[in-house]
DNA sequence: ACAATTAGTTAGGTAATCCGAAACATTTAT
DNA sequence: ATAAATGTTTCGGATTACCTAACTAATTGT
């Protein structure tokens, strides 16, 4: 219906990603992922309501059908960019988010159409996530995180859940990239961290940490 | 020094490319060329005169020194962005000017490197103008309009000063895209058309468009 | 229960861009 | 010399998207 801003499809996209996590994304956890000040978010917060694209539950707030439509395609272009980033233009996982979470505003529905193809229609983006298809439709998979896992179990990694560079840069130097295989070694008591084996190593790996990673 | 936005980018880009054509540029052309009202592009003159951007002269606006230097990193972006939309994604060249438009605005400076080198440090733009190098460095050459060109001479054209998807989808329909050789075989006296001759085929040609067909 | 802490909203502002209407200025054509 | 056309700027107004300070509501520790 309306003109949505760039502005908005970043507020979707972040609240998308938030409910992935916590159901209903609460004010203060938007402005710290969005880095802006707690008022600019509720008031952005109104003006979403008023277009129809979140509801409010509670004192959070989640996406509506039109809200979630119009995130996933906002999402689909954010993967789209960071594969033709990897893929095309040599970058690492690790450098991608930051960059084409500007990129993903300056894309067209022909260029959109045109990275799929040039990327060989590519599943997934570098960390794992699957790319919506044009129609919004996201291929899902019941995964685990690896946090839940017992000692001696052996998984396969499919998704690492992070934006953050320097994280990113750590895991994958340990080899723990989506499709390595992982295998739990041991799994220490009140959520203490597990002790993993990737091709070969071993490593301790905090819960947290662990918990971001989904294997199959 | 400061923080320029897309917009100042943009106007820039503009007034740098209309300086090509008629020196010191007016509101009026600004404004149809950036499709806004004069009354905007007068106020942002204003704003870019403050800034240092640009000199008024007489009732017009020339870019400083250092409205000249963004420009060019601008137009830099703008350029690599076409060809990676060529070579890469498989656009013609009638379909990449309003993309690039946009996404020149979205490309860091690692982006930038990262894109040139992947092409291959490619020289030109698909309409054959010449890529500023990272220092804003610009090799120009002294080439002239087929306009001018007598009977019976015969070039190669270089570039093509032209936006409009339409006209440029019409020149390359008749081979008339850079490194075409391209002979004269009768010019109508009067500022009457042009009979030219590309790849065995002859076709009558407007002044108009042959003024903004650059040749060697 | 009550003060302290945490979370969310209201109020009031600012900055960047754009617009239309109207006032000026400058040309150009009678 | 004047009137018409053309181009430019001034003015007032709108929109979007931020922010800080202050206030309110909800939670929590003692
Ligand atoms: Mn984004
Ligand atoms: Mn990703
Ligand atoms: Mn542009
Ligand atoms: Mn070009």
């Amino acid at each position: 219906m309306e003109a949505d801003t760039p502005r908005i499809e970043e507020y979707l996209e972040s609240i998308y990603k938030l409910q992935q996590v916590q159901h209903p994304v609460t004010t203060s956890r938007l402005a710290e992922h969005l880095k802006l000040s707690p008022p600019s978010v509720s008031e952005m917060m109104k003006k979403l309501y008023g277009k129809g694209l979140v509801n409010q539950i509670g004192k959070g707030v989640c996406l509506t059908e039109e809200g979630n439509s119009i995130a996933k395609k906002v999402i689909r272009r954010h993967r789209l960019s960071e594969r033709l980033l990897t893929d095309i233009l040599g970058y690492g996982w690790d450098e991608v988010h930051d960059e084409a979470c500007k990129l993903e505003h300056a894309i067209s529905p022909e260029m959109e159409a045109r990275i799929e193809e040039s990327l060989g229609n590519p599943e997934t983006c570098p960390h794992g996530y699957p790319i919506p298809d044009k129609d919004g439709v996201i291929k899902k998979e019941n995964l685990r995180p690896l946090s839940e896992l017992k000692a001696s179990e052996k998984a396969t990694i499919v998704s690492v859940f992070e934006e953050d560079p320097k994280m990113l840069q750590y895991l994958s130097s340990l080899g723990m990239l989506p499709r390595a295989t992982i295998s739990v070694e041991e799994v220490a008591p009140f959520g203490g961290p597990l002790i993993v084996c990737v091709s070969g190593s071993r490593y301790a790996l905090g819960r947290e940490v662990a918990s971001k990673i989904k294997v199959r």
